[in-house]
DNA sequence: TAGGTGATCTTG
DNA sequence: AAGATCACCTAT
């Protein structure tokens, strides 16, 4: 079942980043159906967030999604090189969103290797937000979809128990300040598919 | 540990 | 119009 608009609309980034962790990232890459249990995450919100794209009002074409109706993808380009997909949350007008850090590939992994061949194993496949993205086929044109639709969504997994997940600071936000001690990173303890 | 890479935002 | 910055990754 994939996750329903209730769930992205909570007004509670943080909750939402949490709850994340043990759902399933499913992509319709060219007609195969890729997945991966998604086991890091990191939540940023548009108020008192300078670590934030879209933090204390900021509107420019790259963060117009992050002020719409949880439940779109927002992906952008970072470095030249690398996407990253985040889970837009909230209602409309609150810019809030949740980083996909890292998942575990469950479902058809040789295609996500051909994605990314210069992975040298199944453990380098996805356990960061650029290599996910490579590996699962997710690019700019996921930016603004729906994540109710065909092309790109979240389906319930496992629950994993509370004391199972850790918690830290964000990664690469140093520029932010006192925003970057924020503990707001999200990660399953007993996954071997967490970045580094 | 350093450099690649290009969209985005600011004028450093 | 140009320069700085950047929610990263790979290979030395």
């Amino acid at each position: 079942m994939p996750l329903n608009e209730t769930f992205y609309t909570n007004p509670d980034v943080v909750s939402v980043a949490r709850e994340l962790i043990g759902n399933v990232l499913c992509v319709n890459n060219e007609g195969t159906i890729l997945k991966g249990i998604i086991v890091e995450t990191e939540a940023y919100s548009g108020r008192d967030d300078k670590a934030c794209h879209a933090n204390n009002g900021k509107y420019t074409s790259r963060t117009a999604v992050f002020y719409r109706q949880g439940g779109l993808a927002y992906v952008y380009l970072c470095y030249g090189v690398h996407y990253m997909m985040n889970v837009v949350t909230n209602v409309e007008g609150h810019a809030d969103a949740v980083l996909i850090r890292a998942v575990e590939p469950i479902e058809n992994v040789d295609v996500m290797q051909q994605n990314r061949p210069q992975a040298r194993s199944v453990k380098s496949l996805t356990n960061g937000p650029g290599k996910l993205c490579q590996a699962l086929g997710i690019k700019y044109e996921h930016n603004g979809k729906s994540l109710l639709g065909n092309d790109i969504w979240i389906e319930n997994g496992s629950i994993i128990p509370m004391r199972q997940i850790g918690v830290s600071k964000r990664i690469g936000v140093e520029y932010a300040g006192e925003d970057a001690m924020k503990p707001w990173r999200f990660f399953d303890k007993k996954s071997n598919f967490v970045s580094k």
